[in-house]
Order: structure tokens, then sequence, then C-alpha cells
DNA sequence: GCAAAAGTGTTTTGTCTACACCCATGA
DNA sequence: TCATGGGTGTAGACAAAACACTTTTGC
């Protein structure tokens, strides 16, 4: 087919979907927005928007990602294309959708309330329009698959965090509860943490050291993979 | 906004690309096409076709994969959605990639040739268009990651098969040789093969005993996941 | 009878799991 | 001094890895 044949076929309005997962010390939870605009006007839904010809779908993610929280270098990653010819009631739209992993304070407040964004624990979210709740389901499931095999949690902790705060977010994600002892092990045994002299002090009185990763290691360890679980 | 509004978004060309695997007994190989139209006439591609706005994006994909092979019920599952801006000299064009597991006899010989279509290696993949190769790459590792958790090889074997096709099988994948003891052990332990009475006599003088997969045990273990190696 | 691939166990090694007590500190 | 969470080691079970010889049979 020549480029004029191109022509010939259907043009498709293509969307992109967030998913943002953010880790409240104890849930995990996700950024929805309640819909302004119809269809599904008062509605709660992921984070989207249309891919503009200028740019490309990644870009159309960041954009719209940061359009909500006001951040850039966001971990994110793609999750699936959702086709089907019915998914959205306003029109033929296909969406792509994404997953982003965001530290759940570092987010424009600002931002969020001109959007009507809340946090939900992913135990208590309402129902989304569309095919979003099936995006999201996909997108727990992968996040599940994802740090079982590279260690990614670290996007959605504070820059310093505490051994206990890591666990529970494995455990959030992996939704089980995991042996201290045996979580301690096997996280130093992959040396990508760094022992800070501070120590957190309001959760105990005998306080709990603070750790950052070690950000080489942690990135050797991405590409090379692991086996968590 | 209202449905009026989807209006004012640009629409895209949506296409869908086929990574078409199959497996000689030796080594792992690609279904690729020589395109017979521009852009890129002449060269090597993979199989691919435009989503037409009243089918879903999978069902184009398994359009086209018929349209090439003339087969349903083909394993097939998606991959990624590429979106680059420049990625198709012919237009804005975003494409989203699938992935094929196909019986390499299985096929119809004609429609191939009509396509001009060929088996490659997947160590001697010729140059291909745009960014296919970053596609089939990407399907390649994305193969490796799947059996490893689900015993989705066998949509590659005939039907039935002996251990050594088998293990030639997960070794070409794999790309590193497997004891063939361990091997043994493993899957018979998975308890998803059926041994027949038959041999198969072509490759050795003694003949090695032809197995086909027990399809319900099968789909239980696919479901809940396995590990291998 | 010999060449060529099929088939078959055991030992060692490392990893995962289960499990309980002392420590440091602020109130 | 005591209540609270922080920090630490070991033994047993299990799974993975390494490794070589005997069997069958067509030629």
């Amino acid at each position: 087919m020549s480029i004029i044949q191109y022509k010939d076929h259907d043009r498709l309005l293509v969307s992109v979907d967030c998913i943002i997962f953010g880790f409240d010390g104890i849930k995990l939870r996700a950024l929805l927005i309640k819909r302004g605009f119809e269809p599904g006007l008062g509605k709660w839904s992921l984070m989207g928007g249309f891919v503009d010809k200028k740019e490309s779908v990644d870009e159309a993610a960041s954009r719209i990602l940061n359009k909500l929280t006001g951040l850039n270098d966001i971990y994110m990653e793609q999750l699936s294309c959702f086709g089907d010819v019915q998914r959205d009631p306003g029109g033929r739209v296909i969406s792509v959708a994404f997953f982003a992993l965001i530290k759940i304070d570092d987010y424009s407040s600002s931002l969020i309330e001109e959007h009507n964004a809340k946090w939900f624990p992913l135990d208590a979210v309402p129902s989304l329009v569309f095919d979003h709740r099936q995006m999201l389901k996909l997108a727990k499931e992968r996040l599940k698959e994802k740090i079982s095999g590279h260690p990614v949690g670290f996007a959605l902790l504070p820059h310093k965090f505490t051994l206990q705060q890591l666990q529970s977010l494995y455990e959030a994600i992996y939704e089980q509860p995991l042996d201290k002892r045996n979580f301690t092990r096997k996280i130093h045994s992959l040396n990508i943490l760094h022992k800070l002299k501070e120590k957190e002090k309001h959760s105990s009185r005998r306080g709990a050291f603070y750790f950052v990763f070690d950000k080489k290691k942690y990135e050797k360890l991405d590409k090379e993979g692991l086996k968590f679980l």
C-alpha cells in the first residue's frame, strides 16, 4: 500500500490512561479523578487524555501524568492497549494504559484539587467508568510480577525509609505477611541499601535507622533481574 | 469533554503487527513477509495491517494472522503498543504488537507464498522495516519470561512430541543447554504429559516415545503459574 | 557388534522457611 | 521501670545442580 493508500484506512481516537500507585505506609493506593465531563460525568475514573498526532504515546502519558501530579521523571511503564469497539460509550477510542509509581507525598495538592482527585486504597476503589477497573486489576497484577523480579518498589517510598516501611510495602503488594528476619536478610543480600546514621523516631521509642538505596547497584539489579518471593 | 468534544482530538492510524514464532526442532523461527508495497517495498517486515473502526484491536490481530497463515485459535498475546511519532515514514501510525505461537507445519503454504513469507531463524533475521526489529527483540524476551512461568511452549510443538523435542524447544528459548535428567524430572513433576505407546523412529535406532499434553492439567497450571528455570 | 540416541538416580549444594528472644529508648 | 517496636541467628526442609553409565536396536 502506498502512502496514499494509508489514507484509505480508518483513523481512531487514541487515548492514554494512567494507573497511578502510591503507598501510604500501610496500604497501596491508586489516584483517581472524579470526572467533570461526559461521558461518565461525576463518576470516578483513571486520569487520561488523548494522544496528539505530534507526540508519541509515551510522551502523551508523561504529559497527562504531569498535568495531574505536577511531577516529571516518574517511574512509568506501559501496561497494555485496550481496544474493544464498545469500551467507551463516547466513541471509538482505543486506550493505552500505563502504570506509574509515585511517592505519595510528592504531588502538587493544588493540581489534585483542581482535578477532583483522590487516593483510594486498592481494597476500597469505587466503581469506575468504562474498562478502568479492568485496567486497574491488570496493573495490580503487573506490579506484583514486576516487583518480584525488579526492585522497583523504591519508587513508591520516600527517599529515606525504614526497613519496616519497605517490608510493609512488599506486604501490601504481595497481599501477604512476610517474616521480618527473612525479609531483612533477603534485602540486605541484594546489597542495594545504604544505612544512614539518622533514625526515624516517630513510630517507636528506640527509633529505626533510615536507609536510602544505592542507585547504581539498584539500576544494575533492575536490569539483571532478581528473585524475590 | 462532551461527545462532541471527542471530535476535536486527533485521530490516528492504528495498526497491528504480529511476531509469529515457530519451532523447527532445533531453532526458534519467526515468520516474516517481503513487503510488496510502500513504504518499505521489497524489505522484510512483520505481518501487519490496520485496525478497522468496526473491530477490536484483538480481532484485528486475529484477522491479520489468519490472513497470512489461514489459522484460527492460535496462541496470541499482546506485547506492547509502539507509538513514536516517526516510527513509520509513511505517516503517523501507532502499532500494537502481538506475538503468536504456532506449530510451524500448520500453515497454509499457498497463503505464505502469496505473501512472500519466510521462516527465519531468530539468529539470522534480516534487517526489518521501521521498528520491527525492536518488536521482535521484545517478543523474544517476553516469550522467555512467559515460558518460565507458564507452559505455553506446547503451542509451538506438534500434537505429539518427544522429550528431546520439548527440551530442544526450551533450550532454544532460553538460549542455553539444559541437563537432560533434570529437565525430564522437572517436566514429569509438572504432571502435564501423557506418554503414548507410539515411538518416533526417525532420529534414533531405539526410538523415543511420543508424549501429548494433558489439556486440563495444562490449563490449570497455566493459570496458577509454575517455576521453570 | 557397534554406533547413536534414549532412558534413568544419587549426591551435593544452596536457598527458603519457620521460629523467639534481647535491646534501646522515651515516657 | 515498663511498654513498644527494633534488631538479630540457627536448624531443618526442600529444591536445584552436577554428574555417567546402561539400554535398545537398525545397520
